[in-house]
DNA sequence: GCCGTTTTCGGCCCGACTGTTTTCAGTCG
């Protein structure tokens, strides 16, 4: 619902509508999204849906047509009119909905492949706002959109792994389903969703029951095969799933069959053949007489081939089959061993929570301390904090640690801006009173490479800076809004024992995996947060945490493991 | 289109940047 709203407001502004109205529409989106109540099921009560912020008596009765249709009719209107495809040209970089409005009027551009043909026929050329650095520029959009579209973010992925699941798991004789693939291993995107599930529906004989009732799941858009064991289908995001049914004898063997990666499993198979054996999806087998030695767990094919069980994670043949086998695969950074969440934001600028509620939400997810880094002045859109304001604001963070009475700390802090010659938006005195300071990039500056390194290692200098907040804030799938020289700013930063951020969020994850691997390395401080702006987004944890365990590291190597004392103290010494 | 109003109309987050603008429009956060 949340979705077809938000498009609704895209396409009216493509359209030229009232902003406000437009505005509301957006409002209203981001609302749905919040709430927590179920929307699908309040569409007959009225009083209780007018009782959710930015709805009122016209969205209300656009939910209610949603609710009854799937579809709104505003929104098919303006699809008709430019096309199923127009939304995708606003995920380009530098296209906003006038442009796009604009292209669409002078050389009718309703799709990303039309307005690459377009550019190369020349008809953008002389177009108002068009000149020859604006094409460049979507030309590199274009090219970087077609590289990364057909991936997914693996929340979005997790999200309908678990609707289906709960869904498979209704049906009578299926009792576990579990996603594979790369959702398994924890990758910062799935191409698609490998879905295996297991019972007595699912025994050989008697699937036909079970395969019908996953090809009823209501978010089908359209089915691709659908087989005695195996259903593939298209959700509406077009996202691809494959559910497999299978019997209970053989799913470890499949389990770690489409867990991958295909590298892994490659060389696992060469293993088992070197010791007279062969690996299957169905099962691990002796080659001589075809007898099976292990098919119904992973650990148990693991074992008999000599190995430790392998965390999905480190499944990518980069060493972990020879650790497994010599029993020295590393201790892996659990969810459980991180004390603290040390950057987020409150109703004092853009967040949505208070001090006090943010607080409450650490506790209950069991963090000794969390910190509060509300951002600075310069970022004026989010009502950023000036020098005076972030004093208040620390002496009332500080109230607050005091109220929690020690069940769990309440660090002063603040995000403040790097700005382009590297110097921070805030006087340093107040910078010195803060517990933590994050230093982050905001504004999107065409600063070159060597610029863009050189504003970050200035920042790392300034002895109040004990984060390297979001490095590369780059929106995965989206933007690359700069490159820097990592290598450099990670070495200085490692020096100087300024910490690095890892930007828990999906849509974040400002370190990608090589960064981690190369902050290891390098014997960098990481420290791994969500830059929560509300309670529930601090469940975002165990996302950036799966890009860890990825890159190898353990708890001693991320800094909020530590209790509240030494994470404070270790933050503060420098060098 | 929502919301709050000394309630039925008027306000609704704003500052900085880029490109191509010769004075500003569009995009972004």
């Amino acid at each position: 619902m949340a979705l077809l709203l938000a498009q609704t407001a895209d396409l009216l502004e493509i359209d030229g509508g009232d902003s406000f109205r437009i505005r509301s529409y957006r409002r209203a989106a981001e609302s749905l999204e919040q709430t927590t109540a179920d929307v699908a099921s309040l569409t007959g009560d009225l009083t209780q849906l007018l009782a959710i912020p930015g709805i009122g008596k016209g969205m209300a009765s656009n939910l209610q047509a949603i609710a009854a249709t799937g579809s709104l009719p505003l929104r098919d209107e303006l699809l008709a009119k430019y096309g199923g495809s127009i939304l995708e040209l606003l995920k380009l970089p530098g296209m906003g909905p006038k442009t796009v409005a604009l292209l669409w009027d002078a050389a009718q551009v309703g799709s990303v492949d039309q307005l690459a043909g377009a550019i190369d026929a020349g008809k953008l050329n002389g177009l108002p706002r068009m000149g020859a650095k604006q094409i460049e520029k979507l030309r590199k959009g274009i090219e970087d959109y077609r590289r990364s579209s057909g991936r997914f973010r693996i929340d979005d992925a997790e999200e309908a792994a678990q609707k289906i699941r709960a869904y498979l798991l209704a049906f009578p004789g299926i009792e576990r389903v579990t996603p594979a693939g790369s959702l398994r291993r924890g990758r910062e995107t799935a191409g698609d969703l490998d879905l295996l599930a297991t019972g007595p529906a699912c025994s050989p004989e008697h699937t036909a029951a079970a395969v019908e009732h996953v090809a009823a799941f209501p978010g089908i858009q359209n089915i691709l095969a659908k087989g005695e064991n195996k259903v593939s289908f298209q959700l509406g995001n077009g996202l691809q799933v494959d559910v497999r049914l299978l019997p209970a004898a053989s799913y470890g063997a499949a389990l770690q069959y489409f867990t991958g990666s295909k590298a892994h499993n490659v060389a696992l198979r060469q293993r088992a053949l070197k010791m007279g054996y062969t690996l299957s999806e169905w099962s691990l087998a002796r080659l001589d007489d075809n007898s099976v030695v292990a098919a119904e767990t992973e650990e148990e094919i693991y074992a008999a081939l000599g190995m430790d069980w392998i965390p999905p994670e480190l499944r990518e043949n980069l060493g972990e089959i020879e650790a497994a086998a010599a029993h020295k695969l590393p201790v892996l950074i659990e969810l459980g061993d991180i004390q603290g969440d040390v950057h987020m934001h409150t109703t004092a600028t853009d967040g949505r929570n208070t001090i006090r509620e943010m607080a409450e939400a650490g506790l209950a997810r069991g963090y000794r301390y969390i910190a509060i880094t509300d951002h600075s002045k310069n970022l004026a859109m989010t009502n950023g904090l000036d020098e005076k304001r972030a004093l208040e604001h620390l002496r009332r963070i500080r109230e607050v640690d005091k109220e929690m009475e020690g069940r769990i700390r309440v660090f002063t802090g603040i995000e403040v801006d790097i700005l382009p010659d590297g110097a921070l938006d805030l006087d340093d005195e107040v910078l010195a009173q803060m517990d933590v300071v994050i230093a982050s990039v905001h504004t999107r500056f065409e600063q070159s490479r060597d610029e863009m390194t050189a504003r970050i290692l200035r920042a790392l200098e300034n002895p109040n800076t004990c984060i390297l907040g979001h490095p590369t804030g780059r929106l995965l799938l989206r933007r690359e809004p700069y490159a820097l020289d990592m290598g450099a700013v990670l070495r200085r930063a490692a020096e100087l024992g300024v910490a690095v951020e890892h930007n828990a969020a999906p849509e974040r994850l400002d370190l990608n995996e090589r960064d981690l691997r190369l902050a290891k390395e390098l014997g960098c401080r990481i420290v791994i947060s969500t830059d929560a702006h509300d309670t529930r987004h601090l469940a975002k944890m165990e996302y950036g945490l799966r890009q860890l365990r990825r890159a190898w590291l353990t708890q001693s190597d991320v800094l909020n493991t530590l209790p509240a004392k030494r994470f404070l103290a270790a933050l503060r010494t420098r060098g």
